[in-house]
DNA sequence: CAAATAGTGTCTTTTAGACATTATTAA
DNA sequence: TTAATAATGTCTAAAAGACACTATTTG
């Protein structure tokens, strides 16, 4: 998109749908980190989830896909939908107004620009691999990159609640429904996964207990391998069993910690 | 509205959000039945749920509540947000044209009328005493009434979906916070409250059980009073400890069944 | 053999689920 | 006394939760 296509996006909506959008909290898990993935639209100091506009010719799933896929460049993402915001104040913010854009980015913004409307977010979020998303940023981003969930920077219009409300979203879903075959890699140890259920839902979880009731799902399959790591007890390797795993999927499996 | 009024609603948007909306399943209970209110719009031959566009000052939960009022004369309503549905077909009928709706009401509407336009649905649901209703129907709707949940009509767009969601939300919510006050008369009876979860819930809850998982939560009190009900032993009635119901409704009450 | 982390079993308490008899009222 | 429905308790099985020691590797 050169100059004017930029601009002429901002006077003239008509290959989106107006007053709705689709936001997406994107999960990765790093280094018993879970971080989400932002973005900070035209340089200005405040920080976005990544989302986009609604296509006339999309639906809203299709829409979040297309969305998160230009960011992270992954198909096949499982983006769960878990709630809608919308209410007359949610995109007003002093540093969002043409003027204040057009001076950060020399962009010729029209006051009444569509884009400065109320919108209705409709909010997914979903989980992937940390280490394979490649992170691509539209022209209207300075900068996107991962953030941890416990040191977010400063948010703009309502995004940090949407956080708060994804997070709420995954670790009830985590109790009802198998996780982690997007967070982790393909063979992964016992500590690994114990891991990553203390960090998505911030407590910890008894190492007896959490593997006693893990394996009784049957999602999980010990290999007969060790992850190779020197100065102490090799742990062994284990993979998903995608068949339960799926089925789980479906009709949900029962993991209360 | 008269009916130049009317006519040029349907040319001009211009109060309202365009290409999303709210959309409202309303449950009543009445004679160990659940029940939804649905409306037949423009005298056509399918039925939707009660609903409505959202004006640019409101947000969508007053939205869904203003549209709620208006139809039910209630206010205060407990209205769950659980859902929303958007993709290019959803609002495409065959019965939903500007012709046909003109030859039914005599409106002229114009082919490209906004209302035929690409909308996202926000969908909540509620609960409501059946008995303290007072059907209101807009100008548009030809009929506004009670349908069983087991006995629907004909449903357009994508309604009746919307209605088996707005169940599976309930059903949900049902087993982690308490349910009944806006159901129920001030003062009811155990058979009664225990119908009301099978009936919500579409299976037999042995009764022992049940009465025993409900009064632990403390959510219920008995009175000293019984319901006078003859042919047979009467039942001692029981009303809501309104505050144990609403720290419940707050921190979560487990009632698995 | 010391350091570091992996791996595993038992006991207790709580909860879920199955199940049948007695109580009260009006006619 | 019969018909109708209300009220209630016990036993068993399963699950949750607390808890601590042994195993394996490297340096």
């Amino acid at each position: 998109m050169d100059t004017n296509a930029a601009e002429d996006f901002f006077k003239n909506s008509s290959n989106f749908l107006l007053n709705v959008a689709v936001d997406n909290v994107i999960f990765g898990y790093h280094e018993k980190e879970l971080k989400v993935l932002l973005q900070q639209p035209f340089a200005l100091d405040k920080w976005t989830v990544t989302g986009g506009y609604i296509q006339k010719t999309e639906s809203i799933a299709e829409a979040a896909a297309r969305v998160a896929h230009m960011r992270t460049g992954l198909t096949g993402l499982f983006l769960e939908q878990f709630q809608s915001f919308g209410n007359p104040q949610r995109v007003k913010d002093n540093g969002f107004t043409a003027k204040h854009i057009a001076e950060v980015t020399g962009y010729d913004i029209p006051e009444n620009s569509w884009i400065f409307d109320y919108f209705v977010s409709i909010a997914f979020y979903t989980l992937t691999e940390f280490s394979k998303v490649k992170i691509t940023k539209s022209e209207f981003e300075a900068e996107c990159q991962w953030w941890p969930v416990s040191e977010l920077p400063l948010m703009m219009f309502d995004h940090e609640l949407i956080i708060k409300e994804a997070l709420k979203a995954l670790r009830l879903h985590i109790a009802h429904y198998p996780i982690g075959y997007e967070l982790l890699e393909e063979k992964f140890t016992l500590p690994e996964i114990h891991n990553l259920y203390e960090t998505i839902l911030a407590k910890p979880l008894d190492d007896r207990n959490f593997t006693k009731k893990l394996l009784a799902t049957g999602i999980i399959t010990k290999l007969n391998e060790k992850r190779q790591i020197s100065g102490h007890r090799p742990p062994y390797l284990y993979k998903f069993n995608k068949e339960k795993y799926d089925e789980g999927l479906k009709s949900g499996v029962e993991l209360v910690f």
